[in-house]
DNA sequence: CAGTGGTCTAGACCACGGC
DNA sequence: CCGTGGTCTAGACCACTGA
């Protein structure tokens, strides 16, 4: 018995998690292997059955494990740590991968909302936002241009950043601003003679559109963002399963939401 | 009280989820407003706390409703119905945005294992397996590219169906061949002069590229896909929240999986 | 401060798996 | 057949919200 090593920041189900995850990843349950019973493991750590299946519920939404009625869970692969945060955040990103984010900052201005703009962010047209474009980089190499409305209670603390080397999501958490839900849409362009210019490639390469609406944890929208990355700099993964999908694909109607 | 109109296919949690949902759709609760207290839920659905839990835990994860210690929660979105039979097959999720679904035999035949195919599927390469190449049409407009490998399990069942007409996912599903998980990655690639041709576009045009494994219910995989849709004719969206992200952005490394 | 959601327990019954 | 996971209940305590 490990003595608990950090009791700090709560939730029995979260602890457990955390150990099974750790469990997968260092070799103890590799993929293809069985977990223990719910019954051994609340035994062995003391818990309730329920607590248990909690913890292993959120190995499941990860899709880490498989269960069946009457079978032990399956370990189906390794853990692929990215939190939430790491998914918002750039910066994070990049050093979450060993590389040095970096950003240069194209332009800055508080503006009226766009049509666009006003009914992602639950604004009137013409309301005051605030407008950021930057070129972000993976240690020097430009991967991706963020063109990003911020309202104006989360934008007017962007001023106080130094936008070309903090992050803007821990900033803007320090000062009691938490992005808490999002939705992505995410589809295909090709380059124009803009993006072309920023990203250092020639017009018309392939770019992944990233849409991004991002709200804080009552769900009012915080900002509403448009991403392009370079197509074959950068990928998105997502892992579903027959009870729970996330993921959703739809016709792309609205060719708007381009920088205006 | 609404009498409960379909006690067919079971779990109350999925049962008050289904009816919350469609609350939430008809406008009894519209985005803004608050749910009941899942004590009054329990009290007038005539179940346990933790059952209206539950199933308040499913719309959480869909994205529909946030929620906070101490206050009600809050509808956040109106409900996107896609399940994951949806998302996986493209002639499931044809119909439910109301399109005819179609598809054109380009190449179907048993094949030795590619380098990437086998590691994707579990197979040493040169091991058989089915390989499908279909483009996939709406109401006649072509939009995908499916390039397919099925382990030879789920593959030999596709002699017996109608591949322009027929959905294979609910024909091998009436086989008890059973799509559980998925891990899919999307990049943005040129169109090829092949692409070009099959979806009737110029070449060089953005093309929004899906890689998919799916396994069965115990983890073995089932298939491998490399999907190509037209650039601005199909988008993938994502929601997702602090506690939960199944999305990851990596780095596209591989430029691997072309078609052989 | 009363109400609400977040966590946890202890136990129950069932359907399914695999020996 | 027993062990397993899937569902459900009844109750407890706490931390936080909001009037």
């Amino acid at each position: 018995m490990a003595p608990t090593p950090a009791p700090e920041n709560s939730a029995l189900y979260r602890e457990l998690a955390m150990r099974l995850r750790h469990a997968i990843s260092d070799g103890t349950y590799p993929p293809g292997s069985r977990l223990p019973s719910e019954h051994e493991l609340a035994q062995s750590f003391g818990m309730a059955r329920s607590t248990v299946r909690r913890a292993l519920t959120i190995l499941g939404e990860d899709g880490l494990i498989a269960s069946h009625q009457g079978a032990r869970r399956t370990v189906l692969a390794e853990p692929r740590l990215q939190s939430f945060g790491e998914l918002r955040s750039f910066s994070r990103w990049a050093r979450s991968i060993g590389e040095v984010p970096g950003g240069r900052v194209d332009l800055l201005e508080r503006r009226g909302a766009s049509a666009v703009q006003a009914r992602e962010l639950g604004l009137a047209p013409g309301d005051p936002l605030v407008y950021l474009v930057r070129v972000r980089m993976l240690t020097g190499v430009p991967v991706m241009i963020e063109r990003t409305a911020y309202v104006e209670r989360a934008g007017l603390r962007l001023s106080f950043i130094d936008l070309e080397h903090e992050s803007i999501s821990d900033r803007l958490e320090e000062h009691g601003i938490v992005f808490a839900h999002a939705e992505h849409t995410i589809d295909a362009v090709n380059a124009s003679a803009d993006d072309a210019r920023l990203l250092e490639i020639e017009p018309g390469r392939a770019i992944l559109r990233e849409r991004r609406r991002a709200t804080d944890p009552q769900g009012r929208p915080l900002e509403w963002s448009e991403d392009r990355y370079v197509g074959d700099g950068v990928a998105f993964t997502i892992r579903n399963s027959l009870a729970m999908s996330p993921l959703t694909r739809g016709r792309a109607v609205s060719t708007t939401g381009n920088p205006p």
